[in-house]
DNA sequence: CTTGACCTTTCCATGATGGGAAGCTTCAGA
DNA sequence: TCTGAAGCTTCCCATCATGGAAAGGTCAAG
């Protein structure tokens, strides 16, 4: 299948795929008379493997591994386990952040009127004055 | 105080002073005769401000109209509210999608027993065998 | 007068993704 | 058979906030 199909059956855009086969995620497509780049099914079960661990929010970097294992027959599961575990950390610290930033605008907001006057808590702990 | 002290007292890096400047978040700083970077107070209070909202994740475009805000004396807080209120909503956003990670990463590394194995879950999820 | 800390500008990089231009290929329909 | 549309190619640029490095000017203390 050509790039475009490639694209659709695995939710990945074609300017991704060409992307990953550029940075070496992937390695270099076949190719057509034309220079059209050819996929197979095994391909497309690639490009399913990376959208799942995209889906999950592991970087490209960590994806590679993760492909080299999917790969390996050998592997070791605690591998695999201890990306999955350092990736849920790294989460988990993006989560702490975001819940801080939400609960503090929260009090804020709570606090703001929100009318046509100019007096407004959110802006006064923004300059400082607390 | 010169660029560096100015720094130091916000807690906004020199690189990102300069870099406010060009994209005009900051008017252009007044320059000592050999073309150093010269700060006041109120620059620096200014620099805390900027500082603050980066704290609570507001991106450089609404903290241009916050700041716009701040220094209008006859804003509504009706505006400011809005601006932190959307704000809110596109951090929970973010907090939804991360916490539907965790989650998922959570179950399948509480199935992957980590050992010498190849079999492993995490990677069984990825491939797409479920 | 030298040294080291500080400042300047300019260019490049990150990470993941998208947009667009210019040009070639393929296929279906008139 | 011609034509047009859709699909493909590569290459360059943009995002967002931030950092790094290079090459050079400035300043203060020893």
């Amino acid at each position: 299948m050509n790039i475009g199909e490639a694209a659709r059956g695995s939710g990945v855009s074609a300017k991704m795929i060409r992307h990953y086969e550029s940075i070496g995620l992937l390695p270099p497509a076949a190719r057509s008379e034309a220079g059209y780049r050819r996929y197979t099914d095994a391909d497309l079960h690639t490009l399913r493997f990376i959208r799942h661990a995209r889906d999950l929010g592991f970087d490209l970097g960590t994806i590679r591994a993760l492909v080299s294992l999917w790969q390996d027959r050998g592997r070791e599961s605690r591998e695999v386990k201890r990306l999955a575990e350092a990736h849920i950390d790294a989460l988990r610290g993006k989560l702490d952040q975001l819940q801080k930033m939400i609960i503090a605008l929260e009090h804020l907001t709570a606090c703001c009127r929100g009318d046509e006057r100019p007096d407004c808590p959110i802006i006064d702990e923004l300059a400082g004055s607390s």
